[in-house]
DNA sequence: TTGTATGCGTTATCAG
DNA sequence: CTGATAACGCATACAA
């Protein structure tokens, strides 16, 4: 708890004003070689630190962005965060963390939150908002990436999954290994891309001149709850095929078969979403939509830093496009 | 971009003096009900957010905590992570996340990082700073809470695993189960539990009797690499029982004994540990050293908000202990 | 109950 | 090349 030195100390014992010091800190080339020594002498000897709040306070710049997400125990948002951390980090940025668990309310109180930090931008991941509240809010909190909604505004920029390529991929995959009653589990009614992957579900049966049947169409309300019995009811309905919203749902759907007595794959396969580890580590392996989460954080910082640089052109839309990694949970019928 | 307005344009705008705004703004009570309400709706007309930067500049608290840890991508710190943000969450506190990926520079310059953004308080993972090192750097973080990491000074308190009792039940489990001849997977040396989970290994293997086989002593030098090879040298060592440092890890090891065609749990029982959600999505399910997580996360941001407030004394040592959780990977030999 | 003066630790501006 | 002065937005102490 040795009270902190300050500008003003190091300024009197190196025997020079504070601006000096200030410039020696901020490496600008207008100060005598001499001094400049000296001063930095004195600063190591002392292990002294500016403050980052202060210096923040002037500059209006705290290097600083927020990240909003609604559960770091998803492992699709912890690998996109490591690409985000990771990218940031390089171009000395740091990350303020909140997580809203999809509460609306936490999550608007988040923004305003990190709006009174001044962080620099801000990334938004499955925001509950609806699109005009968001647009309102732009403004105020841009520069913004948002994930996985597609928002045209000034200051706003969107990186998006290709959930109805990811979900026309999967089920064709599906058809082509000779299934032709496929189930598919809606994930909750908060994951924007849900919608998207039903289309993408309806255009590869519709394609192949398979009808759609609504009873092989089931909706999980609450993340992970229900599963074993949707997987009953679309077992009943003589499914040989399901496909799924992420790879942790498809592991539930596997168990609920296995309590049924249905062999994945032999009776029924059964695909995945996102290619997380879980995919790789389980038994079967998993067929998967794999994404490259980590590359998405990448590509979601550097927007970021692009917008808050200002200095070059992004994209205002980025769109990532899942592919199909074939495990063992799926075969031939 | 609308630029911001000050607690001064605020003042201006309700004709009164920005102390008053102040006033209002931290609830102060010595203001009359009609200014009060009178600046509220000024506030709340104009959308005014008071700067936390310029406050915490005065008051030197930040409302913030940096938290260190390797990598976000593994369960075990996601889940704990989740712990300590809800905590902080309730008690008005931010998340400063910086990850390390267990490189020594970067937990250095992360913890200088900190300290100049003059958070309240740190909590640190396993960092790879020898005890010499970090026992000099805690005057200028405390308070701070070590993960895992049981260092005795003034501002420090830790929360440890009990990684010999855990290292102890998983090895008695599979002795009572009839294994004789149990392999140990050790976990990559920066893992400081890892020795202890040792003891406990042998602590089980002696009072059953059991004689102790270095050859059945192996460690994992990087994180999940080399497990198949590992794995492969246990049973050709006639290996009936494996356990292991985390589930990530015990889920590879299944795999190892897939592919040299052992069942699991048929020819070979392997117990995992950290009990994430993993080791019940798998299959076999997976008999772990479970850990209650999300509580230890509760637990060390509890403890920190009590260092922080300095109102309430605190644990300066609070040990955690895992619970085995049976699954279907081990069974009688 | 309200207002005035002062300072938190830094950078920016302008003189010298 | 260097230093004095002001400013960032707020809270604290003291005065009215």
């Amino acid at each position: 708890m040795g009270k902190k030195l300050t500008i003003n100390d190091i300024a009197r014992l190196a025997g020079v004003s504070r601006q000096t010091i200030s410039r020696v800190l901020n490496e600008k080339e207008e100060v005598s070689e001499a001094t400049r020594k000296q001063v930095l002498r004195v600063i190591e000897e002392h292990g002294f630190q500016p403050s980052l709040q202060a210096r923040s306070m002037v500059t209006r710049k705290t290097n600083t962005v927020a990240l909003l997400l609604p559960d770091i125990k998803n492992p699709f948002f912890a690998e996109i965060v490591c690409g985000i951390e990771r990218t940031l980090r390089e171009k000395q940025m740091n990350v303020f963390l909140f997580t809203t668990d999809e509460d609306l309310e936490r999550e608007v109180s988040f923004i305003n939150l990190a709006q009174n930090y001044n962080v620099d931008g801000m990334i938004l991941c499955s925001p509950r908002l609806d699109d005009a509240n968001l647009r309102k809010l732009i403004p105020n909190i841009s520069p913004v990436v948002l994930l996985n909604r597609d928002l045209e505004a000034d200051g706003a920029a969107s990186v998006m999954v290709g959930a109805q390529h990811g979900g026309y991929t999967a089920t064709k995959h599906l058809i082509e290994q000779g299934h032709t009653r496929i189930g598919i589990i809606v994930g909750p009614p908060l994951a924007r891309s849900s919608v998207k992957r039903l289309e993408g579900y309806k255009k590869a049966l519709e394609e192949h001149g398979l009808s759609i049947d609504p009873e092989l169409i089931v909706t999980v309300e609450t993340p992970n709850e229900g599963i074993h019995r949707l997987t009953q009811h679309l077992i009943k309905n003589k499914v040989t095929g399901i496909t799924t919203y992420n790879d942790i749902s498809a592991a539930y759907v596997i168990q609920a078969c296995t309590e049924m007595n249905m062999n994945v794959p032999g009776d029924i396969s059964v695909i995945g979403f996102d290619g997380v580890i879980l995919s790789q580590v389980m038994n079967p392996s998993l067929t998967t939509m794999a994404l490259p989460l980590f590359e998405m954080g990448e590509t979601i910082a550097n927007t970021l830093i692009k917008m808050i640089k200002g200095t070059e052109p992004y994209e205002r839309l980025t769109n990532i496009y899942p592919l199909l990694k074939k495990g063992n949970s799926t075969r031939v019928k």
